[in-house]
RNA sequence: GCGGGAGUAACUCAGUUGGUAGAGUCACAGCCUUCCAAGCUGUUGGUCGCGGGUUCGAGUCCCGUCUCCCGCUCCA
């Protein structure tokens, strides 16, 4: 009875009451659910889609009301000479193949990369008997070696004769699978490979190949930022954990174009700013922490890379990342489109490939991390003084899908005719939910489960003095106020 | 992709050696009710994930498949 153990099966129980309270509130339901499902894609449904809506709205409100940022929304279908550039075609295609004896998974190019030179040479004598008898150079096998694997056919008979690292098994390999990881379609009603283009693996590309379109519009100067939400695509071997690793998400990414030499100063720039964004909305500080990449494991183009991530029920996970994309993006399509995208300082007169400092979020995993954290069970007394559980969205009452839930407390005396007017007036400025069914007490829980923070109840006193209950969803206190000032008392609230 | 667990009403779950599918919650209609989910009456809702097979008869047994969860793997 280890401790961790415990611990695992008490977090994927929160989980799935997450999930469960999800799609019975209508935040998310599993896609194409009556025909069993698709795996690894989600739905959001009317509650999800406002929250949804709500978050984004505060990350656009965030980055591009600023003197320095401009919005785009790029075509999701791209070029497919951009991905050549991006180092995508190249990159996200990793061949794989797996132990048939114990069942490990390997990177074929990490499983030639690890040979010994000695066991390359054998596995050269292997393939073609005879040719690689007596002193051979070691450079000469490693040349040798290289130039086979990176054919096809002669990469499959290498895997044929190679062993297992893990249980030292020989020739208990499957054949080497291709995972290209972004999505192929084809442009037009002929599927030939002329046709073939990609669903984005990424939005960021988006915003480099419009870099001179959006700084000459906007007359901009470095540094600017250019920011877009939209929908990515990636054919992920498998999926995981509810919204956290889908095959189609939506990200929220920033590139910001800083002078070289400025880099590093923007880099820790952002890097904070994003931080306090989650933490301004109400994300608990203590279940977010940074991770950085280690040198040796950056990605191709990048110099430098920080992961927000969210201490999930199922253990730490990125959220967002900061990363210094150095001029990688830009120099890559300036050399595969021909076209010039250097920038001129006019007053300095100095010309140059900016670097990109990138802010990426996943609006998805951001929504799941936001709804998870906002998720609490506590116990709360009953009418009756019996301790019972209280379920409660504590969302930030600018990402709630329903701003104000509005009551008459018994359904008699005129209560339901000035609800109704409260209710009407209400709509106009904020998404707000009716509803008399029932004692009071289980409409203001109903609500507490959908993240409401604000109820508001009309009772016999509302009929003599016009005033009305406010009941905070947190605190589930009460203030008497005048129903003319409900709007500006809860507007003051969603600032 | 591998291994393990699961799938029965909108939700949480029962369902005996194979013999006419159930409960609670929710929802809806009405009654009652003057501030934190459990009162009363009634009603809707399921080809038991899907597809085969065995059988007189399958939620139950067998095979396949899909989806979800956990672990591994993967996550430029």
């Amino acid at each position: 009875m280890s401790q961790p153990k415990n611990t695992a099966t008490d977090q994927s129980k929160i989980m799935e009451k997450i999930v469960s309270l999800a799609k019975r509130k209508g935040f998310v339901y599993q896609s194409s659910e009556i025909y069993g499902g698709l795996n690894g894609c989600w739905d959001y449904g009317p509650l999800g889609v406002e929250m949804l809506n709500n978050l984004k709205r505060q990350w656009w409100k965030s980055m591009t009301y600023r003197e320095n940022i401009e919005g785009i929304d790029a075509s999701i279908l791209m070029h497919p000479r951009v991905w050549e550039a991006s180092g995508h075609v190249e990159n996200f295609t990793d061949p794989m193949v797996d132990c048939k004896g114990c069942k490990s998974r390997y990177r074929l190019d990490v499983l030639f990369e690890d040979m010994s030179v000695k066991r390359k040479k054998e596995a050269l004598r292997e393939i073609e008997p005879g040719k690689f008898e007596g002193q051979i150079k070691d450079e000469l096998v490693i040349e040798e070696f290289a130039k086979r694997v990176a054919t096809d056919a002669d990469a499959a008979k290498m895997v044929a004769v190679l062993s297992c690292p893990n249980c030292g098994n020989k020739g208990t390999f499957t054949e080497a699978r291709k995972f290209n990881l972004m999505f192929k379609t084809f442009v037009g009603p002929v599927e030939d490979s002329s046709a073939v283009v990609f669903l984005r693996p990424e939005t960021a590309q988006g915003i480099f190949v419009n870099f001179l379109n959006v700084q000459s519009a906007g007359r901009l100067k470095i540094p600017f930022g250019i920011a877009q939400i939209g929908k990515a695509f990636r054919n992920e071997i498998n999926t995981k954990n509810f919204l956290f690793r889908t095959r189609e998400f939506e990200q929220m990414e920033m590139q910001f174009f800083v002078k070289p030499g400025t880099d590093d100063e923007q880099f820790e720039y952002w890097r904070s700013e994003r931080m306090k964004w989650f933490v301004g909305l109400g994300m608990k500080a203590e279940k977010l922490q940074w991770h950085q990449h280690p040198k040796d494991k950056l990605a191709h183009y990048a110099k430098d890379a920080y992961d927000i991530e969210y201490q999930f029920p199922f253990g730490w996970g990125e959220i967002e990342g900061v990363h210094n994309r150095t001029d990688f993006d830009l120099s890559r399509h300036e050399q595969y489109s021909g076209k010039s995208l250097k920038y001129f300082d006019e007053v300095t007169k100095e010309k140059f490939t900016p670097f990109v400092i990138e802010t990426s979020a996943g609006a998805s995993r951001s929504f799941m991390a936001f709804l998870v954290d906002a998720y609490s069970e506590e116990e709360a007394p009953s009418a009756e003084g019996v301790m019972e559980t209280r379920v409660v969205l504590k969302l930030h009452p600018k990402l709630a899908p329903t701003k104000v839930a509005i009551f008459p407390l018994v359904n008699r005396d005129g209560m339901p005719e000035m609800a109704t007017k409260i209710e009407a007036d209400l709509r106009q400025h904020f998404r707000v939910f009716y509803d008399d069914s029932g004692a009071v007490g289980r409409r203001y829980r109903r609500q507490d489960e959908a993240g409401t923070p604000f109820c508001v109840t009309v009772d016999s006193q509302s009929l003599q003095d016009q005033t009305v209950t406010v009941r905070e969803r947190d605190s589930m206190k009460q203030d008497r106020i005048a129903a003319a000032a409900l709007r500006s008392y809860i507007a003051e609230r969603l600032m």
